[in-house]
DNA sequence: AACCTCTGTTGACAGCTGTCAACATCTTGC
DNA sequence: GCAAGATGTTGACAGCTGTCAACAGAGGTT
């Protein structure tokens, strides 16, 4: 069995994060190991989950082997969504994770937290389209950086100061396959940024943020949208 | 004002092809220009709204102006989702288009119809972020004109033969900017397609398919996912 | 009709990123 | 502990696609 990032003691409490509940008064989520494979694109299934803990990707396959991540899902995200009872995406995991389901597909469709949730991930998709679709290779990977730190720093549960430190769960494959990329050029990038000094890592996964707002920059991202005028 | 590509009849029967009812018995729907904004990424509106007829366009901005269009809209589809009361995206017409508001959207997220609406977008988004990331640039053009070809190609509503001759309603630079891409390696493509007779066109956006098969299989697509049987 | 602007096309060239290869490092199994 | 495979790194090189530029054509205005 591979390494596991978190403890028995962390996984005898599961979190409870979303407002999402199951018709039943207990729901038995159940532990997976790491690079399962738990949903295939176009296969059946009648039930959504949600990750309580861990990390799942979602990914689309060209016919040549091509494949895409479309979604990295963290502690709280659903998955498992249909279309005419088909399965959207694979859905595997990168890490042991906790996986809990949600009853029929079906019989959740009309919940409203579904649908909040339905457009939130609909945010997400859009703008990752536009990082695909209008990003650098180097604005990708520091993208993906911020994003992955987000998704996975809640190590520091116990009002610890949340050092910029997380466990990549991706490999540089996984990676380049989110951001359309090769593993070469994120291996590049990565390393342009250790040396330039916005990252930090001796193992591959483990990464740590050492100066967070240029690695912003770097990202593309405007911390100012909400404050900045528009352009002429 | 430019020219239209419906005429004053069909202006005056809406079609209804969707299940999604409004509360009230009556809708107004209004007729909108060409190239005009609907709504604004990050403002606020309380209502979703659905294409009755014509073609619309959700996109997302960087801060350096470089633009993704995010989603193609023909009729039948919805706009409008917010997240937190923020539209997720900003909405434009190409082409005169009949917009039908359904009420307030915090009051339809518990619509079925409304969450089946959104798991199919987040399959077309998803479809779309293997074409950005994992598809050469003719892969790309090609995807893209079988699915216009597709969404436009009503025309021939009266049980005619459906030619596949369709109005683009996207320029090069909407379509390079949905794709990814830039204006002159969507004209380069297109034009490639034509010499190789793929297509034709002789106004730019007239478009025809001459050889859709061979336009399938230079878009990449696989005409098995359907009946293919599920894998393990 | 003439003019102007926007859109589209085409060519030359460059550069970002992919490809290929070799090697290093880590992980796993024996 | 050692061997073997998987994963990650780095370099050389190439090519797809972007950039820049010029021009053509279409649409709209005076």
């Amino acid at each position: 069995m591979p390494e596991t990032q978190f403890t028995a003691a962390q996984l005898a409490v599961p979190p409870r994060t979303s407002s999402i509940r199951s018709p039943r008064p207990v729901v038995r989520s159940r532990i997976v190991g790491e690079n399962h494979t738990l949903l295939y694109e176009g296969g059946r299934n009648r039930s959504l989950y949600r990750v309580v803990d861990g990390c799942v990707v979602l990914s689309q396959l060209l016919d040549d082997g091509r494949r895409q991540i479309t979604d990295v899902l963290g502690p709280g995200r659903l998955f498992g969504f249909t279309v005419d009872g088909r399965n959207i995406a694979t859905a595997e995991t990168l890490s042991v994770a906790r996986i809990e389901p949600l009853g029929d597909a079906d019989l959740n469709a009309d919940d409203p937290a579904i649908a909040r949730e339905l457009k939130a991930t609909l945010h997400r998709m859009q703008a990752h389209a536009t990082l695909l679709g209008r990003k650098t290779a180097s604005e990708k990977v520091a993208s993906a950086l911020v994003e992955l730190a987000r998704l996975f720093n809640r190590a520091a549960r116990n009002g610890a100061p949340a050092r910029l430190s997380f466990h990549l769960h991706l490999t540089r494959a996984d990676l380049a396959d989110w951001l359309g990329l090769t593993v070469e050029t994120v291996s590049r990038c990565l390393n342009r940024f250790k040396r330039e000094g916005l990252i930090d890592f001796s193992h591959p996964k483990t990464m740590r943020v050492l100066d967070p707002e240029r690695l912003d920059a770097t990202a593309g991202f405007s911390r100012q949208r909400a404050n900045d005028a528009a352009r002429p």
